[in-house]
RNA sequence: GGUCCCUUCGUCUAGUGGUUAGGACGCUGGCCUUUCACGCCGGAAACACGGGUUCGAUCCCCGUAGGGACCGCCA
């Protein structure tokens, strides 16, 4: 039997990191045993469901190269499927018709709240025999009450068993005619031919009534697996509203938001790979070992906190090993947004490969080369105050003319003349390399001062050394 | 409140009925060095608590505490 996973976000909102994860692991283990990922779109909400939504979905799992094989599959194409399901299990008697009122439910559910007791629908109109008379009904599953208990082996979680008393006849079918989401999960599942059911903790509550709705069409229950829950750096439960919050932290709950921030894709799966499961005590994989490696079993159990200062030591990580061409198509739109762009060929890659490790982000890699695009950047004030002192003035004047003397100016005759003018001045290379650094990044952090100056060109580290000069005057 | 799930360094985690409880991020001391970063070497840092089973429990069982999810004509 080859396996069948989907995907299966509503699309109320972004796809946040959690839903990423899910995704991912039923990426993985479709692509670990070559079976079919299948992405499926809950949009039976029509009150909350959006196209941007859909679109930023969509988008985000591009980004992820999370690749699907069918689909995207929308339910509300697919009203007919539910209605055919509703259809049969009411002419089987595995459904009726219940006229009870919004109004008269909230009623009960508060009085059983008010009483300190579980709210459970009292099945009212259970054995009522309504019929379709034209008066507004709502339809619900007849949940057995005689099978005993609901028991199934969860992938991750092991054995759950559900006491059936405890499982009230939910609503398959709103006023509108509208079917809901029990209902519809159970159908295009059996009707897609899924194998394997992996999302998210908070559904591991659902599916004991699911198997009861898989039984009643007289279907096979899939294979469960549930995730567990990814929280916020607070160890709270992730929240959309809080966005505000976690970006002072460098986090984000929008999976795409970290495009903007400048990771790379492969490190946000790397890290939420990382999350939950594990293999061994190797924490760097590539997309083809994932794939390999993935399994099942190693996922864990507890929910686990989201920490950004890994993500951009991983990220950091990933940039080092990245092929230039991959770092540069990424870049670039960090770059425009600053104004700037790469130069074509080995020049652009000499830029890329000096700043690589040195950045956690694209985003901050973009910053660093600014000053060699442009003459439009940043002096840090405290790095001007620090290293652009008179004592450093002859120093720099020497150097100055030194290098107005290179014909050729590679990295050797740079170095050549660093090295001979803090020779002739008696001085040391730190007194020289400190200034000339603040003087053509603005920053007192950079790569090698020889590669610097070398990547900078002649004519525009000339120019800024002597703005420097009078700087220092 | 009811039901269900979870609990190893601050965080992500490995791990076994007998280990100096391992790795990674972060923090920190040092080396390297023209700065930063990378790299390398070192350090602090965990089995939630209480019972039981056992010669022996971090590991198995039961409680307690803490955390989470669900309890919708949302998904």
């Amino acid at each position: 039997m080859t396996i069948r996973v989907r995907f299966a976000p509503s699309p109320t909102g972004y796809l946040h990191i959690g839903g990423a994860r899910t995704a991912l692991f039923n990426w993985l283990l479709a692509r670990r045993h070559g079976g079919a990922f299948i992405l499926r779109i809950e949009d039976t909400d029509r009150e909350r469901s959006t196209p941007e939504a859909i679109e930023q979905i969509l988008e985000s799992l591009r980004w992820l190269e999370l690749d699907w094989d069918e689909g995207p599959f929308f339910q509300t194409q697919r009203i007919d499927l539910y209605r055919e399901a509703i259809g049969k299990l009411l002419d089987s008697g595995m459904a009726y018709l219940c006229r009870c009122t919004p109004g008269e439910l909230d009623a009960k559910r508060e009085r059983a709240r008010r009483e300190k007791r579980t709210y459970l629908y009292d099945g009212a109109c259970r054995d009522a025999g309504h019929s379709d008379d034209g008066t507004p009904y709502v339809v619900r599953f007849r949940s057995s009450h005689t099978a005993g208990d609901v028991v199934f082996e969860d992938g991750v979680v092991g054995l759950i068993r559900k006491s059936e008393q405890e499982l009230d006849d939910l609503i398959m079918a709103r006023t509108d005619g509208t079917p809901t989401y029990n209902l519809c999960v159970v159908v295009d599942d059996v009707e897609m031919g899924i194998t394997h059911v992996i999302r998210g903790m908070d559904h591991l509550n659902n599916t004991p009534r699911q198997i009861q709705i898989y039984r009643a069409l007289g279907a096979e229950p899939p294979k469960f697996a549930h995730l567990p829950m990814i929280h916020g750096p607070d160890g709270r439960k992730l929240s959309k509203r809080r966005d505000a919050e976690y970006r002072a932290q460098g986090f984000a709950v929008s999976a795409l938001e970290y495009r903007e921030m400048g990771y790379l894709p492969h490190a946000l799966v790397n890290y939420l790979a990382r999350l939950g499961w594990a293999h061994g005590d190797q924490e760097v994989f590539s997309r083809q070992e994932l794939v390999e490696l993935f399994s099942l079993e190693g996922v864990g159990r507890s929910a686990a906190l989201f920490d950004a200062k890994k993500l951009r030591w991983l990220n950091q990580t990933t940039m080092k090993s990245a092929s230039h061409e991959d770092l540069r198509e990424r870049l670039a739109p960090h770059l425009a947004g600053k104004g700037v762009s790469l130069p074509a060929g080995e020049a652009g890659q000499r830029l890329v490969d000096a700043h690589r490790e040195r950045s956690s982000t694209l985003e901050e890699m973009a910053l660093f080369l600014v000053p060699y695009l442009s003459d439009e950047f940043e002096f840090d004030a405290k790095a001007v105050k620090k290293h652009l002192k008179p004592a450093a003035a002859p120093l720099v004047q020497a150097l100055i003319t030194k290098l107005e003397e290179l014909r050729e100016f590679g990295l050797q005759e740079v170095e050549t003349a660093f090295r001979a003018v803090v020779e002739e001045q008696g001085s040391k290379l730190g007194k020289l390399a400190q200034p000339v650094r603040v003087a053509l990044t603005g920053r007192s952090r950079s790569p090698g001062i020889f590669e610097v100056v070398w990547m900078m060109g002649k004519e525009r580290s000339l120019e800024r050394l002597q703005s420097a000069l009078v700087e220092m005057a």
